[in-house]
DNA sequence: TATGATTAGTTCGTATACGATTTAAATAAA
DNA sequence: TTTATTTAAATCGTATACGAACTAATCATA
């Protein structure tokens, strides 16, 4: 009983196995469409504003350059966005939803409606849920000040 | 009011930011051991039974032998860990503690706890969402099956 | 017992993800 | 106004992570 460091009982083990569960889940909706996870959150934050700068789409989804530049630049090669500079500042890039992006936000955010909904997740679980999960997120970026 | 599909509002999301914020952390107290934050769950995993088969332990972790046998080798090279081929049955590779990890193993434990527990988790909290991610887990695995 | 199927690991190709370094542009300061 | 600092992206190196293809060993079965 005395054992606290078990793996199974590890909170980071279980938001990081649930994190590669929905990851496989989303993969398998998303795959038909030819798009990956992270490749969907980045469409979900511009179908919700569109034409916002690298940085700022960084900050929504929590990743940095390093990741986002690469992975814009696939977005990009695969007709979903176009990059453009900003004539003002010119070390800004500006990310927009081509037509593609637009007219395919129905049927993909449809199927993904359909399978998530299929999962039978009460109302109340996903509420208490995202409450939960942003108090801990919250402790866990707090950590180190004071 | 009627945007289910925003990004703050996915749970899908909040699970993910929240896998990074771990691992984040985790990286922090880590890196002085050496360690990344897989590479110690491989630990956590060993010092609970150690001289399993990478297939047994890919099954702890939810990880296929596509992950872990690189990163095995690195851990043998970093002379975390030691793999030897079965007499028995040539095709399985068991994995074994190095003096390494069973020597370093309070350190690091004690340096992760304590970073933890300044975290200020309830205990009622932690035991909550390890309750509702093990269902929600299982309603994602599930899905597809009738 | 010979052959076909299964199993365990390895390898490969692609895509994240991160921190550190670099580059170029814009801003602040001297 | 020249210089120093800051900022936004891009680039680089390392480490996951996944599915598919491959290899070698074992097992099933005809």
């Amino acid at each position: 009983m005395e054992d606290f460091m078990t793996l199974k009982k590890q909170l980071c083990f279980a938001v990081y196995e649930t994190a590669g569960e929905f990851n496989k889940l989303y993969t398998s909706v998303l795959q038909p469409f030819g798009l990956t996870y992270p490749q969907y959150l980045v469409l979900l934050a511009l179908w919700e504003k569109d034409g916002v700068t690298l940085k700022e789409l960084g900050a929504k989804l929590s990743l940095g350059t390093g990741t986002l530049t690469p992975m814009i630049s696939r977005m990009e090669a695969n007709e979903w966005l176009r990059k453009e500079r900003s004539k003002e500042d010119e070390r800004k890039v500006y990310i927009y939803l081509r037509e593609k992006a637009v007219s395919q936000r129905q049927p993909i955010t449809s199927k993904v409606a359909e399978v998530i909904l299929s999962c039978q997740i009460e109302l109340e679980e996903y509420e208490q849920l995202m409450q939960q999960l942003s108090t801990l997120q919250n402790k866990l970026k707090s950590n180190g000040r004071q």
